[in-house]
RNA sequence: GGUGGUAUAGCCAAGUGGUAAGGCAGAGGUCUGCAAAACCUUCAUCACCGGUUCAAAUCCGGUUACCACCUCCA
C-alpha cells in the first residue's frame, strides 16, 4: 500500500490514481536562463526517481515537465548575452538536457515550453476573465485572487495575513495597476523592445503561473493525480496554479501535492545563492564530480528532507556507492567458477525478503533512507555468498538481477568493468610468479607500478583480478 | 507579524508507547607473504523544562535554536 504525503492535506494518505495503472504527473520545470543549479537537479531526481519507483511498482506514468522559457530573467539574461529569447531559451534547454542526462533523469514524456502554448494560454485567460477571476488593466490582466475561496489553502496562508511585500519583490508599477495587492498577473504587457505577443489585451506575455495551469490541464486533463515541485514553489506558484485552474474547470486539479526539500551549500549549511558565491551549476560539478555520485547523494536522501551539498556528504556518498559497487563486481567474478545446479539456496529467500523491504520502505512516502539501508543488507548478503567455496550460478545471477534493479530505481546503474588488457594480464603473470618464487620484493614492485597507472590488483582464493581506481 | 519544517553518536540518518536500524569516519580482530576487497566486534539514553503512563526519542504543555516561504527562486 502506497502512501505519499500530499502538502494538500499535510497528511500521508493512501495513493489512488484517477485510472488504475496510469498516473499523470506534472513537475514545475526551471526557467531556462542559466545552466541549471543543483537546487534543480535535486527536484528533478526526487521526481524521476518516484516516477521510476510507479514504474518499478507497475504503473504507467505519463511525465510533463515545462520550460518555462520566458519571463522577466530570461529577457535580463537575453539581453546581457545579445542574443534573443528564443535563442537563449534553445540553448539552455540544451544544456539542461545534457546535464539531465548526466545525472541519468529519463526524459520527461512531454516538456512542453510556454512560448509554444501562447494561444492557449490567451484562451485560458479569456474564460478567467469571462468568468469574473480576471481583470484587464492598462495591458495587463490579474487575477481576482479574492473571488477564489479556497485562496490560500495549499500553504495554508489566511488571505488577510499575508505580509506583501514581505519577500520585498514588490513591483511599484504592477502594485498600481491592481485592484488588490495579492492579484497576481496573467498577461503582461510588453515594454519596449521586449518578446511579444498580439493578445486581445494588446502586445505581451504570459505570467508566470497561468503555463503551467494551461499546459498540464492541456496534457494531462482538468484533474490529474501529481503536481510536483519545489518547496519554494508552494507560495505562490502553486496556489495561483490551483486558483487559476479550478477557477476554470470547476474541478480538482490535482489530487496530490508533493514538494521536494532544498539544498544548502557547504559546509556550515548556508543557502545557495549567488551572493553568497555559492551558487553551484550541475555543469561545474559534474567536470569535477562522477554524476552518479551526485546522483546517488540527491536520490538516497528522503526527498522532502533538506540536503547539505558538502564535502564530507559526498566523500560518504562516493564510499557507499563503491561499496556498492564493489558488491556487484564481487558477484560478476564469482560467475567464472559458479556451478550450475537445480537447487533452491536459502540466499534466495533472503534477497526476495529484502526485496520486500525494499518495497514496503518505498511505500511510505519513497523513505529511500530506509530503503537504501535494506539495499546494504543485499550486499553485505551478497558479499558473505560470494566468499563461498561453492557457489552457484542462479544464486548469483537472482542476486545480481536484484541488485540492479533496486539501485537503478535511484538512478544508479552499475558497471561490469570488463578490463581486458593483455599487458596487464602479464604483468599479474609475472607477479604471480614472483610470488610463487617468494620473491615479495618484485611482486610487490609490480603492484606499485600497476597501482602508479591506477590499477588496484586484488588476490582472490579464484586468482588475482585487477580494477581501476 | 503569519505559515510550515527541523532538532537522535565526530558526520549523515532510521525509528509515532515497550526499552535506540543502517551507512561514513574511528578503534580492535579474521582473511592475506604483505596488501586490497570482504567479513566480525566495538562506539548514543534521543535540544531543554514539566506532565501523562507500569513503560516515552516516541503522547500532552511550555521553552530554546536553526531553516524555509509570505508574489525572483527547485
Amino acid at each position: 500500500m502506497l502512501k505519499v504525503y500530499n502538502t494538500l492535506t499535510r497528511q500521508k494518505e493512501i495513493f489512488k490514481s484517477i485510472k488504475p495503472g496510469v498516473i499523470n504527473m506534472y513537475v514545475c520545470g526551471p526557467t531556462v536562463y542559466n545552466y541549471i543549479h543543483i537546487g534543480n537537479a535535486r527536484s528533478a531526481i526526487a521526481f524521476d526517481t518516484i516516477r521510476r519507483y510507479f514504474e518499478f511498482r507497475g504503473y504507467q506514468v505519463n511525465y510533463v515537465s515545462n520550460f518555462t522559457d520566458v519571463d522577466d530573467k530570461m529577457i535580463k539574461a537575453a539581453n546581457e548575452q545579445g542574443i534573443t529569447v528564443p535563442q537563449l531559451a534553445d540553448k539552455f534547454i540544451a544544456a539542461f538536457m545534457e546535464d539531465t542526462q548526466a545525472i541519468n533523469i529519463e526524459p520527461a514524456t512531454k516538456h512542453p515550453r510556454a512560448t509554444e502554448n501562447i494561444s492557449e494560454i490567451i484562451s485560458f485567460i479569456e474564460v478567467l476573465i469571462d468568468k469574473g477571476y480576471a481583470y484587464e488593466s492598462d495591458g495587463d490582466v490579474y487575477y481576482r485572487a479574492r473571488k477564489f475561496k479556497h485562496y490560500g489553502e495549499l500553504s495554508d496562508q489566511a488571505i488577510d495575513e499575508l505580509e506583501v511585500g514581505a519577500s520585498q519583490h514588490v513591483d511599484d508599477q504592477e502594485f498600481d495597476k491592481k485592484e488588490d495587492p495579492i492579484d497576481f498577473a496573467l498577461w503582461k504587457a510588453a515594454k519596449p523592445n521586449e518578446i511579444k505577443w498580439e493578445s486581445p489585451w494588446g502586445a505581451g506575455r504570459p505570467g508566470w503561473h497561468i503555463e503551467c495551469s494551461v499546459m498540464s490541464t492541456k496534457y494531462l486533463g482538468d484533474t490529474f493525480d501529481i503536481h510536483g515541485g519545489g518547496q519554494d514553489l508552494e507560495f505562490p506558484h502553486h496556489e495561483n496554479e490551483i486558483a487559476q485552474s479550478e477557477a476554470k474547470t470547476g474541478q480538482k486539479f490535482a489530487n496530490y501535492w508533493l514538494h521536494n526539500g532544498f539544498v544548502t551549500v557547504g559546509d556550515d549549511n548556508e543557502k545557495m545563492s549567488k551572493s553568497l558565491g555559492n551558487f553551484v551549476t550541475v555543469h561545474d560539478i559534474i567536470k569535477q564530480l562522477d554524476p552518479q555520485i551526485l546522483r546517488f547523494l540527491m536520490a538516497t536522501t528522503q526527498y522532502r528532507r533538506p540536503i547539505q551539498y558538502s564535502q564530507k556528504n559526498v566523500t560518504d556518498a562516493t564510499n557507499n556507492l563503491q561499496h556498492i559497487q564493489t558488491a556487484f563486481t564481487n558477484l560478476n567474478y564469482r560467475l567464472q567458477d559458479a556451478v550450475s545446479a537445480d537447487e533452491k539456496e536459502a540466499e534466495l529467500v533472503e534477497v526476495a525478503q529484502l526485496r520486500n523491504r525494499f518495497v514496503t520502505a518505498m511505500d511510505d512516502d519513497f523513505n529511500a533512507q530506509n530503503a537504501i539501508t535494506v539495499v546494504y543488507e543485499l550486499v553485505k548478503l551478497i558479499n558473505v555468498y560470494a566468499q563461498k567455496k561453492r557457489v552457484l550460478r542462479d544464486t548469483l545471477q537472482t542476486m545480481s538481477t536484484s541488485l540492479q534493479e533496486l539501485v537503478s530505481i535511484f538512478g544508479i546503474q552499475l558497471t561490469t568493468d570488463n578490463l581486458d588488457d593483455a599487458k596487464i594480464k602479464e604483468l599479474i603473470d609475472q607477479r604471480n610468479n614472483a610470488r610463487r618464487n617468494k620473491d615479495f620484493q618484485l611482486s610487490d614492485q609490480i603492484r606499485d607500478e600497476l597501482k602508479a597507472q591506477g590499477i588496484i590488483l586484488e588476490d582472490t582464493p579464484q586468482g588475482t583480478r585487477y580494477r581501476k581506481d
